[in-house]
DNA sequence: ATTTGTGCAAAACCTTTGCATTGAC
DNA sequence: GTCAATGCAAAGGTTTTGCACAAAT
């Protein structure tokens, strides 16, 4: 996602308005590592809009994912996550806390598209999904 | 998942009872490569018995999923899918009519899980998800 | 003034659960 | 006879939608 500055920029060049509800969550947004849920979302921006809506909230991360802002995670079983960083990267997700890591390796480079997935399919991107427990975790079941 | 017949003795010896149902359902996932929803194995099953339920769709799958017979996939933002072979693969999935393919590709042998990853989490396993257009489809935009 | 965004309430979905009944063993 | 499975109805949780009103441009 581009900073909150440039992202007004780019609402108004889509004739798309600048709200103060928008403002918070892009704000609540902006440098988010922690790939948050939609109520992860409402709840901090209710803290300063009290009045806020779910539905402004799933229609605004509607509009930054068609603005290609944002991207939509499928990767926990029960509800959906935003991630800012439209960057190419992956994620694992702790079976235990639910808590998604990001992960920025070397190795994904090693992921050629096969000649013959080429011709089946229009790839136009992948997502690496890793399952397991994280260290937060694993540490806290030894006791 | 195994053969049937197999699947119905690892039942036996979890002490699990084997309804008409059941070896339904097993039936309708046994060599499925389509990696249906838990509605696609519901009216499968419901032509052979109307009077199916959800719940026990549902509750079956859950049991084949607890005792490693099938996956539950997590790639449709949609809705859960459910895929009986268990050996490592990934997926395509098509953003146009929603379809799933399996990926069995020798590059998948490339990702190794690097020692920095190995320190932080305790990785069980790792799913790609290919996302753009199949052919079928790519093709039928043409016209 | 125009047009988009907001928020409420309700609906739409998918999935799970409580419970009485049925059926497998 | 015992215990697990089934099926119904209801509930739960997430996400979407219709619509009147409010706010941004």
């Amino acid at each position: 996602m581009q900073t909150v500055e440039k992202l007004t920029d780019t609402l108004k060049n889509n004739r798309l308005k600048i709200t103060p509800q928008r403002l918070m969550i892009f704000k609540v947004l902006e440098n988010n590592t922690s790939h948050p849920s939609a109520e992860e979302i409402y709840k901090k921006v209710k803290k300063v809009y009290p009045s806020v809506s779910f539905t402004t909230i799933y229609k605004t991360l509607e509009t930054l994912r068609d603005l290609g802002e944002i991207k939509e995670l499928t990767i926990d079983k029960d509800r959906k996550h935003y991630d800012p960083d439209i960057s190419v990267h992956h994620h694992f997700i702790c079976s235990d806390c639910r808590e998604i890591y990001d992960i920025h390796e070397a190795f994904t480079a090693n992921i050629k598209l096969d000649d013959s997935l080429r011709k089946d399919f229009s790839v136009s991107g992948f997502q690496i999904s890793f399952f397991g427990v994280c260290s937060k975790c694993s540490n806290s079941d030894r006791f």
